[in-house]
DNA sequence: TTGACATATCGAAAAAAATCGATATATAAT
DNA sequence: ATTATATATCGATTTTTTTCGATATGTCAA
């Protein structure tokens, strides 16, 4: 864990966005899902598609901020067949959490 | 509070660290102080050309640092003559951790 | 195997941040 | 008043980040 990394993704209001967001994938992806059953979807969390729609950035741009926020941790995602689910991972971010409490 | 300052604040390791410093000037700012009496010191806060020999970066890159801490809540300043000093606003950082830790 | 779609990667241009030396401002000491 | 010291601000350059369109890669469906 790069606490630097993690200020970094995060110093970006759509990526700080895309993060809160898929704290509640189904409210905030409410049209999600058309493709795959919904044990994967959710769970598994939301292709970058949905995401970028959302965001309203290039579907490159999204792709570039998923990949950063993955590598920096806060994210971890799942190829489904074409799509690619990006999901939270609670432990890092659980962590950086305690890290910020405890060490700054 | 605006969290996307903060994170693009600390987004810097000599910044982290300047806020790290802060926590226990004691420890790292030993010789400090020759100026005023020691109430005043630790208390107020490090001055400007301690923390800058510290951080070995210039004199104005320094203090647009602090600067920038300050405005993004991080920092607080006191003027005692022709020193600053700056210290923690823990008030803020603490703030700050519950946001992520509930928000985010 | 071809065509359609989702995502990733590449390369470049534009925007923002970092960084410095020089200078200004404010205070203190003589 | 003059000089010295601490910090802030200015202006410019370099570096990094943002952002996009174009293209590549991988997968599915016909």
């Amino acid at each position: 864990m790069e606490p630097i990394d993690i200020f970094k993704a995060l110093s970006n209001e759509t990526r700080l966005n895309i993060l809160q967001w898929l704290k509640e994938p189904e409210k905030h992806f409410p049209k999600q899902g058309a493709h795959l059953p919904k044990e994967v979807s959710y769970k598994g969390g939301v292709c970058v598609g949905d995401i970028q729609e959302k965001a309203k950035a290039s579907q490159s741009t999204v792709s570039h901020y998923l990949n950063m926020m993955q590598k920096a941790g806060l994210l971890e995602s799942v190829r489904h067949g074409q799509w690619t689910y990006y999901r939270r991972n609670e432990e890092v971010i659980r962590q950086f959490a305690e890290y910020f409490k405890t060490e700054i």
